[in-house]
DNA sequence: ATTTAAAATTTACGCGCGTAAAGTCATTTC
DNA sequence: GAAATGACTTTACGCGCGTAAATTTTAAAT
């Protein structure tokens, strides 16, 4: 088909015998045009090779029908997976998405934010690092672009956040093992980047105290996101003192479970639920790799569909709403009880 | 500091009291300008918020700053590290990376090099699917655009390829192992989707030939990029089987070593170097996780930073040279053999 | 066949910047 | 101090498309 280069707009007009207008018309909206016309115009784009220029287009938008799509880490596969599905859903809807990963790093993340305004994108999509981000700066980018934060929430910024309820699957798990063993302690990191993980201690805490038990937890020294390091440092210490109140560990997320379990195998110690087992290990997230640990990790899955929709869906109702929302609204999910070999 | 919004490279001129033409070089190279009024524009730049319209700039480049990075699947933690690490090289010669994935889908790969297009990319760095990929669209865009391939070759494709010396990292553990233990089997799919898996079988036969050893190939079935599983399903097969000439398994990568390694301890077969264990596994590539399996995996590395490094350098001088090379150039980084628990 | 509303065309301007040409100024060289 | 070189300013055009206004055509409705 494809039978000479067009150069131009102008220049595929006059080859198609369609006004200039009337095809800037039809490239912003197809269904804009009436159906006979539509048809030449798909027909003259079968003969000739022509794509609009970018540039030119986005040069007199105010809004480009690009989306931002921004997570602390692209190498955790956690992470990976939820831009890879919210991708999709960006791109169901017209809008092109741009992901950029923030590498853990909180001058990287506002860096992110200001190379995305240079694309005068319609809308970002924003999961943040947590405590060690910029909040003045990205509530000041909330507040000329359309956001909304997922995954990690900050207070007032952003027009919505979309998230999984912690408390909610925090509760689930320790019900699960208390009911089918010796109540959990809790292993999470000192200080931890991530404000889901404080929210997970204190649904701990107050999960263990509704059931009238004694909380108690470890915590892990240790910066950065290197999780499962992490995990299996402290995880060979818990394993060699063995002076645990309990038999029974919950990971704050599944990352730092891989490290645990990976320290208790080589520490000789056998983790799950069968007869020569001292130990039970769960986690939190449904981590792609969760399936492929040593003993199977049992979890709490986090609903990444849900989340990537519901993100992309509040954000397109507010491009189109063209107006700040009236009110900032936060959505939670439930999370679902994966039982697995560990726990 | 940032007194007020400048509109445009006019508004900042009359601001700033330079002229438009040398801000516009200013902009386009900093060190083009005479150092006195490089001070005076930095300085005014401090006072008033101003950025160049990223849009105008590139409507009237034949070629933009963009480099596009293509990898088959993002959510592999082996394809984001390296996306990673090329990323950040990018960013160092002054260029804006334009990160892609094509989620193991061949058309995605096609419609990423079209997007890429649109974006008047002065270089691209291509990691092809393999197998599934249209080389014939690959290569014609290789004529258009300067390409660097790099993980997985296509023949004859792009201006140059940079990756591993799959011979060299096959022989280095095909040796170790048969220097430690009982000569290994072949552990890879029966179709695979990435070329870098044929050579590796070829130089597991040679290697073994070599030696004077009968070659032993392990052929799983299954599609598409879920390596782990296939791993599992093929292992929990081979390992419930038991009619293997040799204890020892090399996998063709590690995320089927991953798999494999969940299956063997699923079935209760202890894996590793201990008086007690049954079988050796060994992988390939140095996945973030292989340091967590149970027990570790013993594995060859990747040289991640010499092939993200390389590819970069490559394409960054083609880019320069603006005229396609004399001849395609190869290059391939040797592995390292990363002894762990596994074999 | 006539009216009418919707859609397409013609014409024209603007977006913000790259860039070329000619002229002016500052800095170096002898 | 004059000449020469390089850096800057002024002026002006073009990139490819969005979009507004006025006009004409088309298709549907009466």
């Amino acid at each position: 088909m494809e039978d000479k280069k067009i150069k131009n707009m102008e220049e595929f007009a006059s080859v198609s015998g369609i006004s200039r207008p009337t095809l800037s018309k039809f490239f912003n909206d197809p269904a804009s045009v009436r159906a006979s016309t539509r048809r030449r115009i798909e027909a003259a784009l079968e003969q000739y090779d022509y794509r609009p220029n970018l540039y030119a287009i986005n040069q007199n938008r105010r809004l480009t029908k690009n989306i931002g799509v921004v997570v602390p880490y692209l190498s955790d596969p956690f992470f990976a997976e939820i831009a890879r599905t919210i991708e999709a859903h960006v791109l169901e809807t017209g809008y092109r998405p741009v992901l950029l990963g923030s590498h853990g790093n909180a001058d990287q993340e506002i860096e992110n934010l200001e190379s995305l305004r240079l694309l005068k994108p319609a809308g970002v999509l924003l999961a943040p690092l947590g405590r060690a981000s910029d909040r003045n700066r990205i509530a000041a980018f909330g507040q000329e672009v359309p956001t909304v934060l997922f995954d990690a929430n900050i207070e007032e910024t952003g027009a919505a956040f979309v998230g999984s309820n912690n408390g909610q699957s925090i509760d689930l798990i320790v019900d699960y093992l208390c009911r089918t063993g010796e109540p959990p302690a809790f292993f999470e990191m000192k200080e931890p980047t991530n404000p889901n993980a404080f929210k997970r201690r204190n649904a701990y805490i107050e999960a263990m105290e509704r059931l009238s038990l004694t909380p108690h937890l470890i915590q892990a020294a240790g910066e950065g996101w290197e999780f499962e390091e992490i995990g299996f440092r402290e995880g060979t210490r818990v394993v060699r003192d063995r002076n645990l109140p309990t038999n029974t560990i919950l990971c704050s997320n599944d990352r730092l479970a891989i490290g645990f379990l990976s320290a208790a195998y080589e520490a000789g110690v056998r983790v799950g639920l069968g007869p020569d087992c001292t130990m039970r290990v769960a986690g939190h997230d449904n981590h792609p790799f969760s399936r492929y640990t040593c003993p199977t990790l049992t979890t709490v899955s986090q609903d990444y569909e849900a989340i990537a929709q519901k993100s992309a869906e509040t954000l397109m109702a507010l491009i189109e709403a063209q107006t700040p929302p009236d009110s900032r609204r936060e959505t939670l999910f439930d999370g679902r009880l994966v039982m697995r070999g560990s726990a």
